[in-house]
RNA sequence: GUCCCCAUCGUCUAGUGGCCUAGGACGCCGCCCUUUCAAGGCGGAAGCACGGGUUCGAACCCCGUUGGGGGCACCA
């Protein structure tokens, strides 16, 4: 019995898009479902576009939603190193074994040529792709093209026979002989490039299973071919289809901030990212929507992932965020809302921001929130907004003296008297409690919308409330 | 152009020939609850892209059309 193991291959782009995020959490749920392992892998063969700082950002962003991996950056394992930038000489190694066994060979076309012939070719109205002008070069062609000093490339000479890809999520994909032309393994200054990289690192480090975004498809049979002219067998492929935008494109800058690093900021919970995620193109089978990664885990099945696009949705994702939040246990909550309080420049008091959480659990969309339901909890400067200062304006003549000078007499300070006098006050002046108590939400929190008024008048105190009431009458 | 992938409510999906007068969830609408805002409860509107087959019977099978998307790079 062979051990499943999965991969996630990102190419560091700074913060990962919640698309190959999708891709990363089937990949790992597939591994963790079977008790296997998972691999993460850097692909940067196009060392160019690859800061450190990118692919930090991906490795955070994994950590953040507890998508851990076995191997990989930062943990290492038997398959070291995982950059591919750092496996150059096992590429190479690889790249002579194929241009020793005749699987590969030297192009020496250059890319205007290249430019040239396919435009030709489409003019013709025949399909593009190369051509096999260096397949069968003689010693004497080849010598003269060095002599001429042409750089080659390394071209893969793609077999010419009929592929088939038995893919978990597509099913059994084929391309006629002829159509997948030689490609390029290897550029004319020495780099390898992704359809060499993948394959080599796919075999060398036992991959069992590649879950990938299904716009890599058409890459499976090229990847497959390398595969066996290495002499290996290749993974089973998963190809999952693309996350689109709500315009059905697929996800991309345009979309405004897709990535895993906007949503952490905006106060998503890892839990609402993995729960909205595993549901976009994946089901249970029966009517769950929120399940938590252990059962997730247990549920998964790579068979069971949709075959169609699936678009992202934010509103769900937000309702699922709400839906959890209220699930949390007062202290976590309470812990998680720290660092947004902190970022708003308000001094927290731990224990005032535990004893508020029951207030406010139900009104939090994203963590975020919290900074505007606490703020008049955790600071004193509380300028009416302009709706308060409306409220406080309507109110009746001295009504707020009132309160005021009612609540600094109150005899027990809690919630239940609060609300006694509140209505006492209101009632004496003719008032419903809307109408009542509104005047007061406003001067306390200098707001018209806050978290429950006598709880919040509680936590508050009664020497801050009666200034702050004071303050406004 | 060519090859490949895809097609159930606005969105995510259940559905693998009769259990479907198509189920659930988000969103939306209405009502209830209610100190604001939420949350919650109840109810409602909303869908099998189109056309041909196959079959006693098709959302489910086949073909075509249309519409999306991806590949055909010295990107990944």
């Amino acid at each position: 019995m062979t051990t499943v193991r999965c991969r996630f291959a990102p190419a560091p782009s700074g913060s990962l898009h919640v698309g190959n995020v999708r891709s990363a959490l089937f990949s790992w749920l597939w591994a963790r479902h079977h008790g296997g392992a998972f691999v993460l892998r850097v692909e940067d063969t196009d060392a160019s576009r690859v800061t450190d700082e990118a692919i930090r950002g991906g490795v955070e962003d994994l950590r953040w939603l507890g998508l851990d991996w076995d191997e990989g950056p930062e943990v290492g394992g038997p398959y070291a190193p995982y950059r591919q930038s750092e496996r150059a000489d096992i590429y190479r190694a690889a790249t002579e074994d194929l241009l020793a066994s005749g699987d590969a060979y030297r192009c020496y076309c250059t890319e205007e040529e290249l430019r040239a012939r396919n435009e030709s070719a489409t003019a013709r109205g025949e399909a593009p792709g190369y051509d096999g002008t260096c397949r069968d070069l003689t010693d004497g062609e080849r010598a003269a093209h060095e002599a001429a000093g042409r750089a080659p490339t390394v071209r893969f000479l793609m077999p010419d026979q009929t592929w088939v890809v038995d893919d978990l999520v597509k099913g059994e994909v084929r391309w006629a002989a002829g159509e997948l032309r030689d490609f390029v393994i290897v550029r004319a200054d020495g780099s390898p490039l992704f359809l060499l990289a993948v394959a080599v690192d796919d075999l060398r480090m036992g991959i069992t299973h590649v879950v990938r975004g299904d716009d890599l498809l058409s890459a499976a049979p090229r990847n497959i071919a390398v595969i066996e002219a290495l002499g290996g067998t290749p993974p089973v492929y998963a190809h999952v289809p693309q996350v689109v935008g709500p315009d059905r494109k697929p996800l991309s800058k345009r979309h405004g901030s897709t990535s895993v690093e906007h949503f952490r900021e905006q106060g998503y919970l890892p839990e609402a990212m993995v729960n909205y995620l595993a549901l976009l193109g994946w089901s249970p089978g029966d009517d769950r929507e929120v399940l938590t990664r252990d059962e997730l885990v247990a549920a998964f099945d790579l068979a069971r992932v949709s075959s169609n696009p699936a678009a992202f949705d934010t509103e769900k994702l937000t309702w699922l965020n709400n839906h959890l939040i209220q699930g949390l246990e007062d202290d976590d909550l309470a812990a998680r809302c720290v660092h947004f309080l902190a970022e708003a420049g308000l001094g927290v008091d731990p224990v005032l921001l535990r004893q508020a959480m029951p207030l406010v659990k139900e009104r939090m969309k994203t963590l975020r929130e919290v900074v505007d339901l606490l703020a008049f909890l955790f600071s004193d400067d509380v300028t009416p907004n302009e709706r308060a200062t409306a409220l406080i304006a309507k109110a009746p003549e001295g009504y707020l003296k009132a309160a005021a000078d009612a609540l600094d007499v109150l005899g027990t300070w809690d919630a239940a008297h609060i609300g006694e006098q509140l209505d006492a006050l209101a009632t004496s002046a003719g008032l419903n409690r809307t109408k009542g108590w509104q005047p007061v939400r406003a001067a306390v929190t200098g707001s018209n919308v806050s978290p429950p008024l006598p709880e919040s008048l509680e936590l508050l105190g009664r020497e801050r409330t009666v200034a702050r009431i004071r303050a406004c009458a």
